[in-house]
RNA sequence: GGGCCUAUAGCUUAAUGGAUAGAGUGCAGGGCUCCGGACCCUGAUGUGAGGGUUCGAUUCCCUCUAGGCCCA
């Protein structure tokens, strides 16, 4: 594929220089791309559009000089001549490639024998990334927000690492601070209250039932811990803390996601990172002392104002910790680092890369994604989330009400910058007819064919042994099955586009398409038939599409039953 | 008051500035004696409003309207 393009792109090069000598100072990007049908082609150029205004000439004359010197710059490259069947021009300006049946059997070919490999590829070249994602606080359980997080995350990092990236996941714990310390207080009262004892919570304290759970879990010693002091703040903070990560690593388990590491904010500032950084800053010159505060210059760096670091009482700020943590990643020596945030850290983001500088790091190895809320309704009607108050419904309730695979799908399929309106009702209605189950029952039915063909002695296994003479095979597939063929081979492509693009839904919009695409063949053709070289034929680019099928959905962390 | 995101069919949504705006669901109708009917086929319904840039705008820019989030 890779190599398909690159030959592509320098004919297309050579024969712009050949046919406008006049042009040769003019930058001109060369952009190559699938045609969305396949009546026009397989891949599109939109050179001539490109052009137009330099040469002011009409692109019908434009095509009369540039077309025929295309043609010669494919017929003499080695490749090309065999991979391209047609050129086409079509206005108001497209020039079309066709691949050739050889070129396309010859990637159904490399498919079926690079099974779960296919779409794989090194242009990672081992570099090392760093993805930090969910990092919620530990002051609850998981909602539906962080699960839209959880899959897409999760997602890109498989990706990632299919291409050839070596990818960490981390879980950032903001275990400082005043919701802690609010958690603390609440779950501290609910201790107190198994005595008895009439206290009320505080107005922002967290109401969550779970908190009575884990209060629960401590020892009932009336003595102990009966003010509220220094030494009970820390313990039912750390208490807290710890059987709430219990409870969200749970929940991430039962979804299917695992962290690599999980660095806290108290260790930070425990291990001395946070003031380490603040004097590092300090030494640059970069912070100074107002109104008994310190204050980092961030307005040097471009944020619009100054922030503070550390209190006027001696406290780190929470971005204090933050740059700590981010001088911590960059000293671990990553080549990429992605964080994915919410969009209420939004107005963080200037502050932080300011920081970044600051530092004298690399700001461009930064990248912060933000993924928009997930709101969750049920009936058609909005669920309140507050943590706080306690009225939310947790991923894992979602996950026991509509399974793993439906919630992964639902989290997966829209952009990250829209709004995601979860209706579980209407997930659980459509479960019958589920999108997801669209995809897996495609795969069912290939593996069903499977087995269907070796009962009449075709082995799916043993095809790519059985496939010595590709021509043969070539000379067995119609249209239909190229058509299947030709959007199979998007497939290495299409990764590497989500890969780019960090947006798993391209990868389950081009699913659907695929498991639409075999539907409808499955439903108009028969695979398995008299003709036992036709058999074969067929039954690879089926047990193709289920190749990618698979990698696709295992990408996306859902799973694909071979039954159903 | 300032910033960010969003607005596409009744609903949920897709379309790196490209060709006839593509799906699912819902609605109306049709399809297995045959490899799995959780499927397939046919049909109607469309880019929030107004400007601009461009050969070409759902996409980029400006104004407005509505929703979400953040900051003051």
């Amino acid at each position: 594929m890779d190599i398909l393009y690159s030959e592509i792109k320098s004919c297309l090069e050579n024969s712009l220089k050949s046919s406008f000598p006049q042009l040769r100072d003019i930058a001109l990007e060369i952009e190559l791309m699938f045609c969305r049908e396949f009546s026009y082609g397989d891949l599109y150029s939109n050179i001539l559009f490109k052009l137009t205004p330099h040469l002011k000439k009409p692109v019908e004359e434009i095509e009369k000089i540039f077309l025929p010197k295309l043609k010669m710059e494919i017929d003499n490259n080695r490749n090309l001549k065999k991979w391209i069947k047609q050129i086409d021009f079509k206005l108001p300006g497209f020039v079309n490639f066709f691949l050739s049946e050889e070129y396309l059997g010859r990637r159904l070919w490399d498919c079926l024998k690079e099974k779960e490999r296919f779409g794989s590829s090194d242009i990672g070249k081992g570099s090392s990334v760093l993805l930090e994602f969910v990092s919620a606080n530990p002051t609850g359980p998981l909602g539906i927000a962080h699960g839209r997080q959880a899959a897409i995350g999760d997602a890109l990092a498989n990706i990632l690492n299919f291409l050839g990236y070596r990818v960490e996941r981390e879980y950032y714990i903001n275990d400082e601070g005043v919701q802690m310390e609010n958690l603390a207080k609440s779950l501290w009262i609910r201790y107190r209250q198994n005595f008895g004892e009439n206290r009320e919570l505080p107005e922002n304290g967290y109401r969550g039932e779970y908190l009575l759970e884990i209060a629960r879990k401590l020892p009932l010693i009336k003595e102990k811990f009966s003010d509220w002091n220094r030494e009970t703040h820390l313990f039912f903070s750390q208490f807290g803390c710890q059987e709430i990560l219990k409870m969200i690593k749970e929940d991430l388990a039962s979804f299917g996601v695992s962290f690599d590491h999980w660095i806290a904010q108290s260790f930070l500032i425990d291990s001395g990172k946070v003031n380490e950084v603040t004097e590092f800053l300090k030494g640059k010159g970069f912070i100074y002392e107002k109104e008994g505060a310190l204050w980092l210059k961030s307005t040097l760096f471009g944020d619009d104002k100054d922030r503070v670091v550390v209190k006027a009482d001696g406290e780190f700020t929470y971005i204090a910790s933050d740059i700590a943590y981010h001088k911590d990643k960059y000293e671990r020596g990553f080549d990429l680092l992605i964080n994915l945030w919410g969009p209420d850290h939004h107005g963080y983001i200037p502050r932080l890369l300011a920081a970044v500088e600051a530092l004298g790091y690399d700001v461009k190895k930064l990248k912060i994604l933000i993924v928009q809320l997930a709101t969750l309704y049920r009936d058609g009607k909005l669920v309140p989330m507050s943590t706080r108050a306690g009225t939310f419904i947790t991923l894992e309730e979602v996950v026991k009400e509509i399974g793993k695979d439906v919630a992964r799908f639902f989290f997966l399929s829209r952009r990250r910058d829209s709004h995601l309106d979860f209706d579980i009702t209407l997930a659980k209605k459509e479960s019958a007819d589920n999108p997801v189950y669209y995809l897996q029952y495609a795969y069912a039915r290939i593996n069903s064919l499977k087995n269907y063909a070796r009962d009449k002695g075709i082995d799916g296994e043993q095809l790519i042994d059985k496939i010595s003479d590709l021509r043969l095979l070539i000379s067995q597939l119609g249209e239909e099955e190229f058509k299947l063929i030709r959007l199979l081979q998007q497939f290495p492509h299409i990764i590497q586009e989500t890969a780019h693009n960090l947006e798993p839904n391209i990868l389950i919009v081009y699913l659907q398409t695929l498991a639409k695409y075999f539907h409808h063949y499955y439903s108009h053709y028969r695979v398995i038939d008299t003709d036992l070289e036709k058999s074969y034929a067929r039954i690879a680019v089926a047990l193709a599409i289920g190749i990618v099928l698979r990698n696709g959905l295992k990408l996306l962390g859902i799973s694909l039953p071979e039954k159903m």
